[in-house]
DNA sequence: AATTATCGATAACAAAGCTATCTATTGACT
DNA sequence: AGTCAATAGATAGCTTTGTTATCGATAATT
């Protein structure tokens, strides 16, 4: 098909689409003329998995950039590619670290350690989430600390369901794209999930105590 | 305190502070003279939420403006300020409703009705939920609806944590505060648990199985 | 033959979020 | 009292991100 065409199908504008072509996102068509260039079905899923990572999972232009090209690489890692896919997190690794930084991030080791994970200390997620609980004990909500262990048993349980989606597969680039696709969308259902059920449960709590 | 100090104890920059003010993020200090203004501990602390909800919880300025707004209300509704710190959520709801799309709402019903859960139609973060399933159902990952049910069951557990949290606090200020930091920087947390649960849970099953 | 689409390159645009500049005060220190 | 840094308020400028528009030359379509 031609360039009018994979625009008309994805529903992205064809300068759009000649600006993912420059920045490497989609790679090139199949030149016919000197002048003409042709796309196949696989442009138009990649496309759609563009703008999935984009606008659903809310990740920049650069990061989806370097997620294709883990997902491209003639052996890609699960674990990169997921790696460079949370880049959504807020990155917030050069912050000094001062006294409620510590804090967290002593309280943050000690729940692990009670839970058997171990995690190296400048692993994005740990940083992310140090951060939040520093944030957290500076606006004197120091309460949310005790929430930490209950959430990370049931983060524990999230991922057993999450790993389940992608084991049992053979091809690499499936799995790897799965994984991505698992953690961000997985991240937007989550999130979701979690604000519907709030609503759930306050309704219900208000039913029944008053 | 002067603005230097404010700037100097919060890290934020005074053309920052001043720019805070002018989208009323902050309120006005006191007044000591025609050119002169003193600024209190409350608008320290004003200044550390602003600054977690923008840069730990990825919120946009004008959404921390909407929320603090509520925050600030004579009569702040829990509700309508977590309803608006949502707004980090993908924001699709003008979206054509087609195949895919229409596949996955009857979906998500299913499930929902499943666990009895009402939930009406533009809700967002059900708008969020289809969306991203129907790119799913595009990329030809339907086997991802098969793992909702089960999320939605942990989501709901998450859930019973969140609004314990809150429970047990009458001052409606602060109850709507500690809402709207359970649920931005709450995501946050979750987002980086269930990443590094994800890993734990890899890590030991290729212990155990190879 | 006339119209429309496409190519690649480059420039323009819009929003978001800061940052810098400017002038007239004002406070702090010697 | 005199000097110098800090402040207020207003306005303009900057950077990044992501997209869109323009253009002249070719190619496809009717």
């Amino acid at each position: 098909m031609r360039i009018g065409e994979l625009s008309r199908r994805s529903g992205v504008s064809v300068p759009t689409i000649k600006y993912y072509l420059r920045e490497k996102m989609l790679p090139e068509g199949e030149r016919i003329a000197a002048n003409q260039v042709r796309y196949s079905e696989e442009h138009l899923r990649r496309l759609r998995l563009i703008r999935s990572l984009i606008d659903v999972g809310g990740l920049p232009v650069p990061t989806v950039r370097e997620v294709l090209a883990e997902i491209d690489a003639s052996q890609p890692s699960v674990h990169h590619a997921v790696a460079l896919a949370h880049r959504g997190l807020p990155v917030l690794t050069g912050e000094r670290s001062d006294e409620p930084r510590e804090e967290a991030r002593r309280y943050v080791e000690s729940v692990f350690a009670a839970r058997g994970w171990t995690v190296p200390e400048d692993h994005p997620g740990f940083t992310a989430l140090v951060e939040a609980l520093a944030r957290m004990s500076l606006l004197n909500q120091r309460g949310f600390f005790e929430c930490v262990g209950r959430y990370a048993e049931l983060a524990e349980a999230i991922a057993e369901v999450d790993i389940d989606l992608i084991s049992g597969h053979t091809d690499v680039a499936d799995v790897v794209e799965k994984a991505v696709l698992g953690t961000v969308l997985g991240d937007v259902v989550i999130t979701a999930l979690r604000r519907i059920a709030q609503e759930q449960v306050f309704n219900r709590r208000m039913a029944q105590g008053g």
